[in-house]
DNA sequence: TCGATAAATCGAACGCTGTACAATAAATAA
DNA sequence: TTATTTATTGTACAGCGTTCGATTTATCGA
């Protein structure tokens, strides 16, 4: 068969990329196949190839793709939440998604790019926006004066939100015998903002 | 060919263990193949899977012996060093070991237990040892009476540790311009120690 | 409207993977 | 010496990502 006219190019894009991030959360990474997705929508492999270039491409992709949705997530539950609570609603929010998406979040820090293959721009952008939401925020506890380095607070805080999370879904924290790991993650993010002399219970 | 003596069972499983390691050191996780540890060590692959059951297996031993070898190499960074600055030494040694490390160290989160299939208990054990080292020196920091919950509060100390260099190595914090994550994980840590009450710098 | 060009899609081939299993050879037990 | 257990092999199978020539269709120019 040549060339046909079912779906227009973006069209196609879309349409992989949603079976894609479905096999995906069915499967994990480590049994994502791109062959699978090829039959689910009644395409080639090699048309698949031809749209993202290798299966990489396409891991990305889907990955950017739950970047975007997890911090739309994030908003929403930010919404109605002022002053204090909006930094437990998103440690809370961290685990709630990585929880709810168990594939999809683990795609994420399973997938390693290749080298001589560079990131996507758009995981990458996606990546540095779910960072830009959590800056926001910790910027609006933080002092005024603190604001230079409070980017480089919120990645540190970040890395120990996730540090936990990595632990309760790969099953440390339950080989170890810790029960809650949201709440020890809140503790410790509690503490670095308090020495910082942030606004917390204000 | 058929029964061989070239080497008695624990010796064939230790040869393919090292290779396995060598293998994997240079390969990473993602291109790690059993078939490639049975090429080189003159055997075929049917053997290695007979002796590891299957690959998971294979992974799971190779991962307990780098948690092993990791745990040593931290007792050894810990030798000469005295009080406060123990805890800055496991941070770093953390650190070091993953960089120096990098797919060994990668393999151990890259690989997830399939379902149906459970932790292998020398993985368990070389895990909980590990921990132990690092709960050892927790507990010598905090005052007596917080002693309760120190396996609880190692814990979650690891966790941010663990999220600091999963990023570091991620390139998660290349793409934020954060450039010195060791440090910013002892910060994290040290914030934590002292508001428990720690001696540290005593 | 017709022809040339460009783009898309397929399907087969390749080399790789882990797994399963029957055949075989050697070590061990009786 | 014979029978039995055990280790090892090689092959077969289904799946994977990747590559690529062939084919069909859309698009554009004249």
């Amino acid at each position: 068969m040549g060339r046909r006219s079912d779906h227009g190019r973006e069209e196609l894009e879309a349409l992989i990329l949603d079976t894609g991030r479905e096999v995906m959360a069915e499967s994990g990474y480590a049994r994502f196949s791109a062959r699978e997705v090829a039959k689910r929508i009644g395409y080639s492999v090699g048309t698949v190839m031809h749209v993202f270039g290798n299966v990489d491409g396409l891991v990305m992709e889907i990955n950017a793709r739950t970047f975007r949705h997890w911090s739309e997530w994030l908003e929403d539950r930010l919404e109605g939440t002022e002053g204090r609570g909006r930094i437990l609603v998103l440690v809370r929010g961290y685990f709630d998604f990585a929880e709810t998406h168990r594939n999809l979040w683990a795609a994420i820090y399973e997938h390693r790019v290749p080298e001589g293959m560079d990131m996507s721009e758009t995981l990458a952008a996606q990546r540095v926006r779910l960072t830009g939401v959590i800056a926001r925020e910790v910027a609006a506890v933080l002092p005024p004066n603190d604001a230079g380095d409070a980017a480089e607070l919120t990645s540190s805080l970040i890395a120990t939100v996730h540090g936990h999370c990595a632990f309760m879904l790969g099953g440390t924290f339950a080989l170890l015998g810790v029960e809650h790991p949201a709440e020890l993650a809140a503790a410790r993010v509690m503490e670095t903002l308090q020495a910082r002399g942030a606004l917390i219970g204000a």
